[in-house]
DNA sequence: AGGCGCAAGATTGCATACAATCTTGGAATC
DNA sequence: GATTCCAAGATTGTATGCAATCTTGCGCCT
């Protein structure tokens, strides 16, 4: 099984340190965010551990650490895999959602400096840049980071770290519910986020994060399809 | 180091399971929610292991686990350390109970059943009585575990994770920013908590949960003292 | 030929051994 | 006598080996 280790830098060639601890779990999080790695996808302990050249231990500890998060769903002597949300668990990330995020999008509004701002706007730059460049999973990945953004302006660490378990798991939800292919029109929610903030309309920020969740789920596709094994069965019985 | 396994029932004589995976870890939480194991204490991996009877690698598990829910912090090279958490992570926590609890309760209280309606006058009755033993950590623990339970009602799995989180967090605040040491006055909120529950009140149990939370952080002494290691240098400086 | 059982392969679970690092106590020097 | 440096002890980090469990392919029986 083992194919050589992958050297240096990993998969992509960002920073070249190939990772030693739960580094690797950010790195398989920003795969799936990234949509690199798809629900249902088994990750091998050995196997991962060839491609960053660490051994199994390690490896456990990421794996461990992304199933805590619900993007993997480790079974007992089977392997982890990647999670693949129900409709029902779809419905209440983002319930969730728009219990925080709202909240917090205000809260971002009344604290937010003339930094902060141009991080966001770069944030933006770099995702259309990432959607001009044909990789709209790395657009998505940034689109998501967006909102973990405006929790860390919020200078809410705790929330944040629950924003950012959301927003993981909307990527998996996202993966499997989304209805249309084509490019992501959320482009205007974030940059009149950021106009909002930038005024400290903590109002506005309020009801267009509000708003921005809603058009995201309206976007979704979650009739309930037979609900996950039963789809299976039912399918095969015809 | 070994001091001999605790054999079966290690700490105390609730079911006759030793544990042995990461039951460890919720077994080790119960301790920190009763107020058995304090912030700032070490919890050695040998230590832990002897005590049920297991290897490190399991123990190392739990405490991974416990620290990625904040109750541990894990200093590299230097063992697992029962939290502190700061003024700032104090407030943090509340004030995300306050963002999501209260709407929990309201639709705990559209989805409330006569089952659940027992369990949780099951869990005052519990909570009463612990009290009137003299176990006032064990209260504490059912005190917080009621939370959880309205959580569990709202059928809200997600947010349920959080709540679970937040309220383990909280019994660390509560360990080191308590007022005053008498028994806890709540009752009352959660006598009314239930009753809006099983009128299907959803204004009014969204509006005592808003109350209770407040009421709780208010018996807290959450005044700057010092921030954490600043104060050790102040202290001894004089 | 089809179905069932069993065994071989593979993968995870766990414990332990070795390496790295931190702490601490003592000794030598200023 | 105080301070600094070094070494020994202790504790965690990591990898690997063995056991348990699941999967699957082959062979046998009907």
């Amino acid at each position: 099984m083992s194919q050589g280790k992958s050297g240096v830098t990993c998969v992509d060639g960002t920073t070249r340190t190939p990772q030693t601890a739960e580094e690797i779990a950010t790195h398989l999080t920003e795969a799936v965010h990234e949509h690199r790695v798809l629900p249902g996808m088994k990750l091998s302990e050995d196997e991962v551990g060839d491609i960053y050249g660490v051994g199994r231990t390690v490896v456990r500890q990421a794996l461990r650490h992304l199933a805590h998060d619900g993007l993997l769903r480790i079974e007992r002597n089977r392997g982890a895999f990647v999670a693949k949300p129900s409709v029902k668990e779809a419905r209440e990330v983002f319930e969730a959602r728009a219990l925080l995020e709202p909240s917090i999008a205000r809260a971002a509004a009344e604290r937010a400096t003339s930094a902060d701002i141009a991080t966001l706007e770069r944030h933006i730059r770099e995702e259309h840049a990432a959607l001009d460049a044909g990789e709209p999973g790395l657009a998505l990945k940034l689109s998501g980071h967006f909102h973990v953004e405006i929790a860390r302006i919020a200078d809410q660490a705790t929330i944040e770290g629950f924003i950012r378990q959301l927003v993981s798991r909307s990527s998996l939800v996202i993966a499997l519910y989304w209805r249309r292919r084509n490019a992501m029109c959320e482009s205007h929610a974030h940059h009149a986020l950021i106009n909002a903030l930038r005024q400290h309309d903590g109002q506005a920020a309020e009801d267009l994060m509000k708003g921005h969740l809603l058009d995201l789920l309206s976007q979704l596709d979650l009739r309930d399809h037979a609900e996950e094994v039963l789809s299976l069965r039912e399918a095969l019985a015809r």
